[in-house]
DNA sequence: GTGGTCTAGACCACT
DNA sequence: GTGGTCTAGACCACA
C-alpha cells in the first residue's frame, strides 16, 4: 500500500510531480521497488494519492527520461533493471561533490566548526 | 563592488530576489556588509545585475521585514545595528535543526556511513 | 527461425503489430517468405517475440487486408501468389513519391547540397 | 504572423506538441527565429493556432530541455546564443547517419539502382 | 486493463 | 505581461 508511505503531505513548495518522482526514486534506492516490478498503474496512483493522473504521468515521464523506468505498451511502467545501481552511483556523486560541500561552506561561514560538526553527527547516529 | 561578488547567474529554481535577499544576508554574515553601513542603491543595484528595480525592491523589502535592514527615507536602506549578531543565531539554529539533520538523513539514505562522511569533513577542512 | 531475424528490439514510437507487420513485408520482399509458404503460426510467433498472441493476430490481418496473405481454415496463413511483384511495385511507389522527396528536402533544409548527397550514395553503394 | 507559417495543419499521427516543437525547430534553422529573439508567448500562440496553452508549454519545454531555448521569468522565452548552429550540426549528423542510410537502404531493398536514385535527385533539384 | 493526449478553466509566482 | 501547475473529464491506441 503506498499511501502509508507517502506519510508526509505534499510540500507546496515544489510541484507534485516533482515530489512524486522524488518519492519513487527513494523506493527504489531502499529496495522497497524491485528491479523489474511493476509501478503502480497511473490511475491507481491518482486515486491513492488524491491527484490528478496526469500528475502522477508527468511524475513517471520523468523517471523514463531518467532511464529508471520503462514503459510496456498497454502493460505499465516497470523498474529498469540497474536501476538501483545507477542511482546510487549518481546520487551518491551528486551528493558527495555538491550536496555535502555546500553543507560543509554553510557551517563554516556561520563560525560552526569541525568540533561541533562532529559532535552533532555523533549524535545523530544513536 | 557587487558585480564581481554576484559571479554565478541567477538559479533559475529560486527567485531572484529570494537569491538576492539570500546573496546580501550572506555578505552581512561575512561582514562585507558593515553594520550601519548603507546597502546599494535600487537602482545602482538594479543596473549592475540586469534586473529589474522591482525585483530588487522585493529583496531589500524582505530584509525590512526581517528587521535586517532599515529604510531611512531620503537616504537609503542601512544595515540594522546587530543585524550579523542577530544573522548568526537564527541562521545557526535553522542550519542546526533542519539543514544538517537532513543532510546526514540522505547519507545514510544513501549508504555512506559515519567513518566515510567524517573523512569527507576532515578532507575539506584542509 | 525467425527470432534470429529479430534482433532490434521494440521500437516504441510504433505498435507492435504495425512492426511486425512491416519486418513481415520486408522478409516477403527479400524472398525470405516465399509464396505459398505459410507463415509461422500465431501461437509460435507470440511465444518466439514474447508478445501477445492478440498483438501477432492484428498484423497478421493488417497483411489480410492488404491481400498479401490468406487464411486457409484450419491451416494457416500463406503468402499469396503475387505478393512479391504486388509488394515492390506498391512500395516502391510509394517510396519514390513520399519517402524519397521528403528525404531530399530534408537534405536541402539542413544545407546539404546535391554535390555532397551524392558523394555519400556513391559511397555507401561500394 | 506565426499563422502564415503553419501552414499545414495538424498531423494526427504525431502529438501537436511534438509538431509544434519541430516547427520551431525548422524555423530557427531557417532563420526566421534568430537567436536571442523571444518565441511567441504561450498565450498568443495558443490563441493563434487555436490549441490549449499547456499543449504550447510542452512543445516549448522540450527546447528548453534540449538547451535551444532559455526560459527568462517573467520575461518569456528566447532562443538561445548558438542554437542554429548546435542544430545544425546534431540534426545534419543525425541525417546523415541514420536518416540517409536508412533511405538507401530502402531502396536498395525495392530493387532501386543508383541510376535510377541519381536522376530523381537531378528531377528535384529543378 | 495500460499509458498518452488534449481541452477548458483556474490559480499561482515572477518581472 | 510572462510561464508553471493542477484539476476534471474526455477520447484514443495498445496489449
Amino acid at each position: 500500500m503506498m499511501a502509508a508511505v507517502m506519510t508526509e503531505r505534499w510540500d507546496d513548495t515544489q510541484p507534485i510531480y516533482q515530489q512524486l518522482r522524488d518519492h519513487t526514486v527513494n523506493r527504489i534506492l531502499a529496495g522497497e521497488l524491485a528491479e523489474g516490478e511493476a509501478l503502480p498503474s497511473v490511475r491507481q496512483l491518482a486515486v491513492e494519492l488524491q491527484i490528478n493522473p496526469i500528475t502522477v504521468s508527468r511524475a513517471y515521464q520523468l523517471l523514463v527520461d531518467e532511464l529508471l523506468v520503462e514503459k510496456r505498451r498497454g502493460l505499465g511502467m516497470f523498474v529498469m533493471t540497474g536501476a538501483r545501481e545507477k542511482l546510487l552511483n549518481s546520487e551518491r556523486e551528486q551528493f558527495l561533490r555538491h550536496e555535502l560541500p555546500k553543507t560543509l561552506e554553510r557551517a563554516r561561514q556561520l563560525g560552526i566548526d569541525n568540533a561541533a560538526l562532529l559532535q552533532h553527527i555523533k549524535d545523530s547516529s544513536e
